[in-house]
DNA sequence: ATGGTAGAGCATCTA
């Protein structure tokens, strides 16, 4: 990796204790500068934080243990921590938000409620999840800054970012509100730099269920995102899904997104 | 055949 460019990825790992070995392994020959992990399902003391130093890793883990949790790793030093929202409001019960600043760009991980079904009561949670995730960018930062928000959004931004939007469970992942919490995403000045990269590829996914074989069956959703400010957005060369990191034995049943951005 | 798998942890919840 050349020092002229900085090399973010996200992954939801769907247990780091499961997934440990795999994600050091991962990052060996991926290389990210800055790594994004959601579903730690870790408290914070269980976190392995000396596997990523020795790999010359800062890490900071925000967890709450049996499900949840995110994680912000970095070769850039980390310093403005902040777990969870800081739009003033309560706090959330669960561990889905950490953000903190690496080098000069403000990383905001995000693993957003998944809604379960649409008539479901956690659906209305993922909204209101949503809307407070804006008013938190607004309480740290402006869209003028280098900033980058990502990880699990749970939301695909577009039909053609489902394999079948007709088998989607409960509705859930494509609906208009979850989409229209997306749009306020991007009117506050965030934009998809994945799909800025592959404007007119089709069938590009991040998640597929473990179920039915749907992985083989290439069933799945482009839900794990890097959106970032037009700055940023500006200086990005290269995005990739890398789908291999899905394939093999006990993989997540999500693949690592990442991105290179050129440095200023 | 209206399910299927995986991870938490030990009955069932979550995805």
């Amino acid at each position: 990796m050349p020092a002229d460019r900085v090399r973010y990825a996200t992954w939801n790992v769907n247990s780091l204790k499961a997934r440990r070995e795999r994600v050091l392994e991962w990052m060996t020959h991926a290389e990210p500068d800055v790594l994004c992990l959601q579903e730690t399902k870790l408290a914070d003391a269980s976190f392995p934080a000396l596997d990523f130093a020795a790999a010359g890793y800062e890490a900071v883990h925000h967890g709450e243990g049996r499900w949840n949790g995110v994680c912000l790793i970095s070769r850039l030093p980390i310093t403005d921590v902040v777990a969870g929202f800081a739009d003033g409001g309560p706090p959330d019960d669960e561990a889905r938000l950490l953000t903190a600043r690496c080098g000069s760009s403000l990383i905001v991980t995000v693993y957003v409620p998944n809604g379960r079904a649409v008539d479901h009561e956690h659906y209305e949670y993922k909204l209101r999840w949503l809307d407070r995730l804006r008013d938190h960018l607004d309480a740290l930062t402006t869209a003028t800054d280098d900033v980058i928000v990502c990880g699990d959004f749970n939301v695909a931004p577009e039909d053609r970012d489902v394999w079948n939007i007709d088998e989607v469970h409960g509705g859930t992942h494509v609906s208009a509100p979850e989409r229209a919490r997306l749009g306020r995403l991007e009117a506050w000045g965030l934009e998809d730099t994945f799909r800025r990269c592959h404007p007119d590829e089709d069938r590009l996914y991040s998640w597929w269920d473990y179920r039915a074989g749907n992985f083989h069956k290439h069933k799945g959703m482009r839900i794990d995102l890097m959106m970032a400010t037009r700055s940023v957005a500006d200086r990005t060369r290269f995005a990739l899904i890398d789908r291999q990191a899905r394939k093999g034995s006990s993989p997540s049943d999500h693949a690592p997104v990442l991105i290179d951005v050129d440095a200023r």
